[in-house]
DNA sequence: CTTTGCACCTGTTGGC
DNA sequence: TGCCAACAGGTGCAAA
């Protein structure tokens, strides 16, 4: 489920409860996610305070302290702000108890997503230190994607993918994006022009800043019980849609797989 | 260095 | 209705 989007709208979700509040400790139910939850987790939180959360990547980052907890969402997983009491589920595995009675809690069916500790500066942490440039952010430009791309001649789209070109692009928006600059996801990378790049960065944006607004519009349900941040009612142009007619021109949208990964896209719209 | 394929899991879907 | 294979929004890592 969560794309960069759902990360943000997350983090977006949490921030406003979250700064300020004391950390009075933490549950591990079940420690075995992509990496172990480090057991001594719940005493290196108690008692520090939370300054301030980022997110960077797909990394959702809890400042408490001199120290940082780094949450990572996988496949499945998701955060809600609840009362501490309220009964776990299946596959709730972590809570991060505040001194409010309210927890921060992990639910993560396929438990692909992450829960660490790290002393310091996050940046300095090893999954951050060799990460790529923020799609949203002004160093990912025409001039960088056209130097990352030039020596590689594998498929434009597994090159935004990944995350040492720019951070953040997932399955579902690189196929999107790459619908909107009209660019076919097997092109080889080093054949794209300075203004494909341009208009490749472009898109990739204002792809990412749209769901990015859409989510907001569902922060509402964030906190409480009822509501699932993700439920972004999107229609995709293209992901997904294999045999429909494209949004633009009719054609047929067509289906292919790079990498183990699905990517869809037109063949008339996309050169 | 780049590139490829695997691994980690559970839940859902579609075909027979 | 049941069963089984294929697939699902991520990404680090080993091997080529």
């Amino acid at each position: 489920m969560p794309e960069l989007p759902e990360v943000e709208t997350t983090l977006r979700g949490l921030a406003p409860y979250l700064a300020g509040q004391e950390i009075t400790g933490a549950v591990i139910r079940n420690p075995h996610l992509r990496w172990p939850i480090p057991a001594k987790l719940p005493a290196v939180l108690r008692g520090r305070t939370i300054r301030a959360l980022h997110r960077r990547a797909k990394y959702l980052l809890i400042e408490c302290g001199d120290g940082t907890l780094l949450l990572h969402l996988g496949m499945s997983g998701s955060l809600r702000l609840l009362p501490a009491a309220t009964p776990a589920e299946k596959h709730d595995h972590f809570d991060l108890l505040l001194a409010n009675g309210m927890a921060v809690r992990l639910r993560d069916p396929r438990r692909f997503g992450a829960v660490l500790w790290h002393d310091g500066e996050a940046s300095r942490h090893p999954l951050l230190a060799e990460l790529g440039p923020e799609p949203l952010l002004e160093d990912f430009d025409a001039d960088h994607l056209y130097r990352a791309t030039r020596k590689r001649g594998t498929p434009v789209k597994t090159v935004i993918m990944d995350n040492r070109v720019v951070v953040g692009v997932g399955n579902i928006y690189a196929s999107e994006a790459l619908f909107r600059a009209g660019i076919r996801p097997q092109l080889a990378a080093n054949r794209l022009s300075m203004a494909r790049c341009a208009r490749l960065v472009q898109t990739i944006r204002e792809t990412l800043a749209e769901a990015i607004a859409q989510g907001g519009s569902s922060l509402r349900d964030f906190v409480g019980s009822g509501g699932n941040p993700g439920h972004f009612q999107q229609h995709h142009r293209v992901y997904g849609r294999a045999g429909q007619p494209c949004r633009a021109c009719g054609a047929t949208i067509k289906q292919l797989r790079q990498g183990q990964r699905s990517s869809f896209y037109c063949p008339v719209c996309q050169k």
